[in-house]
DNA sequence: ACGTCTGTTATACTTATAATATAACAGATA
DNA sequence: TATCTGTTATATTATAAGTATAACAGACGT
């Protein structure tokens, strides 16, 4: 598997799970309707628990991000990604600006804020692509 | 004092102050030189504990955007305030990417990216003002 | 000098979450 | 019948968050 977990970061395994593959799909690495490892294989390879990838899966399968077919195990949401809701806004809003304001402290503009978000976003979304 | 503590967050206390004070920092409602409360007065007025405000203090001083004065207590940083180091694209690219890594999932565009992010920058720092 | 405020440190306790370890169950597959 | 899948349940350990007291040294005003 393509997934990295470091496990003497402060953040929660299961929370980079749920971002790695979140990244994943946003950089179409990841594609509708494509199978996901099952829980088990999935937390052998990284040497993880089973309960611990299993709580990645069930978050993602709320939010409406993956499917579970009880036949082939976890799949992509092949059906069409849930879209911007106000509780998303929401989510988005409070996190750009706590990290909005530290960088107005520190004295970052905000077309550079603008401009490193773009960035941000551009490079995740053309991870995928070799050609250009 | 005006700030406000949700204790049925999932985010800790001492980080909601954290961001509230560079918050404050960032809209100039709190200017350098500027004294904050005790941490006992604070805890007090806030309803929580002594140590879980010293906590933050304690964070915002490492980081350089507080002083200690062992004379008037705790002041915002006088002499001007730390710039954007490698620390800190660190982890402002960290937290963008998780943002931008759903918000793209969601069908959000780069250009609405950008412009929220433009968007709460701007209210964060306009946050003080009355006249235009 | 005295009392009071400041940040700071130390200790102990409770609570909640993260993560692991087993185990078992029902449905699907070969 | 085996073996895989997700799912659920229970128990345990480890760590972080938050609280509760207590004490200390420096600075201030009286």
């Amino acid at each position: 598997m393509w997934m990295e977990i470091d496990l003497q970061s402060e953040v929660p395994i299961y929370t980079q799970l749920v971002d790695q593959l979140i990244e994943g799909i946003a950089s179409e690495q990841l594609k509708p309707g494509d199978p996901l490892p099952s829980v088990r294989s999935l937390a052998a390879d990284l040497g993880i628990n089973l309960h611990t990838v299993n709580k990645a899966y069930q978050i993602l399968k709320q939010d409406g991000f993956l499917q579970v077919h009880r036949k082939q195990g976890v799949v992509v949401q092949p059906g069409g990604m849930p879209g911007v809701d106000a509780a998303f806004r929401a989510k988005l809003a409070r996190g750009l600006r706590t990290l909005a304001a530290e960088a107005a402290v520190r004295g970052m503009s905000e077309a550079e804020f603008a401009a490193q978000s773009a960035a941000v976003y551009r490079q995740l979304t053309t991870k995928g692509e070799e050609t250009k």
